[in-house]
DNA sequence: CGACCGATGCGAATATATTCGCACTGTGCG
DNA sequence: CGCACAGTGCGAATATATTCGCATCGGTCG
């Protein structure tokens, strides 16, 4: 799933190429057989081949991803979320990438609910 | 594991209680029983019961659980996930969060790596 | 056209997880 | 002391997931 998630798209043999300790094609694509059984993801034909994708709506996948993990690990409060975030990113936030940041704080902090 | 880092420690009782879809009391003890074996959890004894707890220390599952999420779900761009994570925060921010984001992220535009 | 290559469809063996029941142990109380 | 209660230890039945092999089905190319 995560993978997938990452991918965006891809065939069985990419997942598996980037799958840790990567199992038989044919156990790949069984579990992608099922996966999509379950409605995790959807395939299309490409010419020959099946290329799968995650079967939920991308924006979706992370607002949920997002909830789970400040309700998890945070108590639910974004604030903490955000600092901690803030606080482990290992690059240099560029100064546009800033300012975008600091100008939706402030929106949410105005729009409350 | 999600309830366990909700609940920073508890009993078999407890979590199970906490499930959705709550499966016998033996169930959740050996599902615990389990996850201590594989070194995910760690029981106290708490006089007569056992008090399970996760493992790892909290900041590190919280770095973790972050790290995973923004580079499954932004292609590892903390930029982006801040982004989502504010637009998404359905309560007022207060007005010293804000400033606390704020700080935050300008230290991370100096720190830079 | 016929062999071949890459891919799918499917079933079956194996491993792992999940569920639970029951016996045992210690504790508190009349 | 002996009983009831609350909890653990453990094994076993069941369900589910994981792994894979083999038959098959287009295309492609000589």
């Amino acid at each position: 799933m995560e993978i997938l998630h990452r991918l965006d798209r891809a065939t069985a043999a990419e997942v598996q190429a980037e799958l840790p300790d990567p199992p038989g094609y044919s156990s790949v694509r069984k579990l992608l057989e099922i996966l999509e059984k379950k409605g995790e993801v959807q395939h299309e034909q490409d010419g020959p081949r099946y290329v799968y994708a995650p079967a939920t709506v991308k924006t979706e996948a992370r607002r949920s991803a997002l909830e789970a993990l400040v309700r998890t690990f945070f108590s639910g409060s974004v604030e903490e979320t955000a600092i901690a975030l803030l606080g482990m990113s290992k690059e240099k936030l560029s100064p546009d990438g800033l300012k975008r940041i600091v100008s939706e704080a402030e929106r949410a902090k105005r729009r409350g609910r």
